[in-house]
DNA sequence: GTAGTTAGTTCGTCCGAACGAAATATTTGT
DNA sequence: ACAAATATTTCGTTCGGACGAACTAACTAC
């Protein structure tokens, strides 16, 4: 009986799930759009939003992109105002990459909006559904990162 | 008290979520890359997957491509073998196109091995929670869908 | 200090993917 | 039946973004 019920309910995961990822992907790239910015120049900064400065070379293997093609991106990405070059500290070849700040900032303000109207649709949930809803996108996020490395190794 | 303690959980829930999404993307991103196939494809088989056979013009307005710029989409496409163009019952200017199933069950088969993967992550889940996460999920999936139509529109 | 290595840029080139305009085939309207 | 409208393709062009090779500047080792 409860076991009939949890298997409906995984069921139905599989496809609410997938919507969900779908609509993950638009939000995505609708914001992306939005910035004017493409798939390398997106994926340049979620790396410095998350490893912080780095120098051209590192975004090389990070990106998987040639030396030329990471000065060209980072020439267009700094033209657009979200990263600086700014001088590597104690080696005058290096150029260290960061984001700007102000660039940032005025996403953060599309975000506030967006997370208040995602605190809003959270009403509905009490404290111990909203814990048992992170541990599920915790476990799922370690599974999908399973599975990207899968592929892409 | 209890308030706290959902406070804490809703203040989690972003950053869990912010990973989650980020993954998602990533995911997605490299089945598409595995498959060879870019945005702009990826998206036309995702709308015939969810509209059944289109045609041509249906798929420019969808995409919002250019006519000319379907034709080429759609002969590279049906070159890695994803659609076909069949002929229109009535009206012989058109093209329908539709998905190619032989490819869609090379794919299938990549896809269940990876719902084994997740059916085995939400074993520590039991029916009630994992209706909870539906639950939660649906509302999100609206939530972003909005957001994004904001963004789009 | 000089030779060799390393980081990044510049330059010329190439390719995929988009476009507009013109061409073709077919349907619709009168 | 004939003109206008519609769906798609073809063709020539353009543009962004990637590349390799050559170049410059700076660090390292001996």
């Amino acid at each position: 009986m409860t076991d009939e019920r949890r298997a409906a309910a995984l069921e139905h995961l599989m496809t609410v799930g997938r919507q969900h990822s779908m609509v993950t992907v638009m939000f995505h790239s609708a914001i992306a759009a939005k910035q004017g910015l493409n798939a390398t120049e997106e994926k340049t900064l979620d790396v410095l939003q998350r490893r912080g400065p780095l120098t051209a070379k590192d975004l090389a293997e990070h990106t998987g992109l040639a030396p030329a093609s990471v000065t060209g991106m980072l020439d267009r990405l700094q033209a657009k105002g979200f990263v600086r070059r700014v001088k590597h500290p104690t080696d005058k070849r290096r150029v260290l990459v960061e984001l700007d700040e102000t660039r940032l900032a005025e996403l953060a303000v599309f975000f506030e909006e967006w997370a208040r109207d995602i605190v809003r649709a959270c009403e509905e949930f009490d404290a111990q559904e909203l814990e048992t809803v992170n541990r599920f996108l915790e476990v799922m996020t370690e599974a999908q990162s399973r599975a990207t490395a899968r592929l892409t190794g």
